[in-house]
DNA sequence: TCTTCATTTAGCAAATGTGCTAATTGTTGA
DNA sequence: TCAACAATTAGCACATTTGCTAAATGAAGA
């Protein structure tokens, strides 16, 4: 696979595990406490059942936005911040930038959006 | 409807909408489009079919990341990149302006991600 | 008015996502 | 080794999303 479209694939691992509320929620509630948190302490935040949360998790971990210790019989999720940042923020630059530099080609569209629809 | 709770609405609904390939693209081809783009210059650009591109316009529509407007027999759709870094881009602010200012309590976190779960 | 063009709406099938309960894995401490 | 604990995985039901084709809407021009 290129890196272009190893890149798509990531931004679509992101945005679609920002895509449900409880997600971002534990992203926040991850922040919040410093960045370190056990399953159990964000499971006990949560309205739904210990196994939903827990499958939440997994797609934040797929999608590269927290990474998980093994701690004792814990699992300490960590959020990664700076991977939200380059993978969503990133993503959301190329509005801000448009007015500053010309990514009007096709070429450069394509560069980071090709492959859908 | 509090104006907490409607916030949380506009961010599930731009993030739902980012979270389909085929709909970030169209929002990339727009911009890079000056903003202003046809339905029917849209559709062109797309491997699917031009009701399935007419949807993903119509989800994009409800988020408010485009309004639309008729120009003869035409449909114009219209990027609203102000809508999109106000709403995505303020909900990414959390986690970048953790280290400065102080975020910690459950009120703040509950005020931007409660609901969910 | 009638046809054509641009696009949306309707309605259906297939795929995906979400939530639950029950069962499993792996760790700790007696 | 065995019980208790922390969390995950398995498997199922229900809801939502996505894609398609066919039909409908509404403006423009002959």
């Amino acid at each position: 696979m290129t890196r272009a479209l190893q890149e798509l694939d990531e931004i679509d691992a992101v945005f679609s595990a920002l895509a449900h509320a409880s997600r971002r929620h534990i992203l926040i509630v991850l922040n919040a406490r410093g960045g370190r948190v056990s399953a159990g302490a964000i499971a006990a935040r949560f309205s739904c059942s210990w196994p939903t949360t827990s499958r939440h998790l997994r797609v934040l971990l797929d999608a590269g936005l927290v990474r998980v210790e093994r701690q004792g019989r814990e699992w300490i999720y960590v959020l990664n911040v700076g991977r939200l940042n380059a993978v969503a923020g990133g993503w959301l630059n190329w509005f801000e930038a448009k007015e500053k530099t010309n990514v009007e080609t096709d070429g450069g569209v394509r560069a980071v959006s090709a492959a859908s629809g």
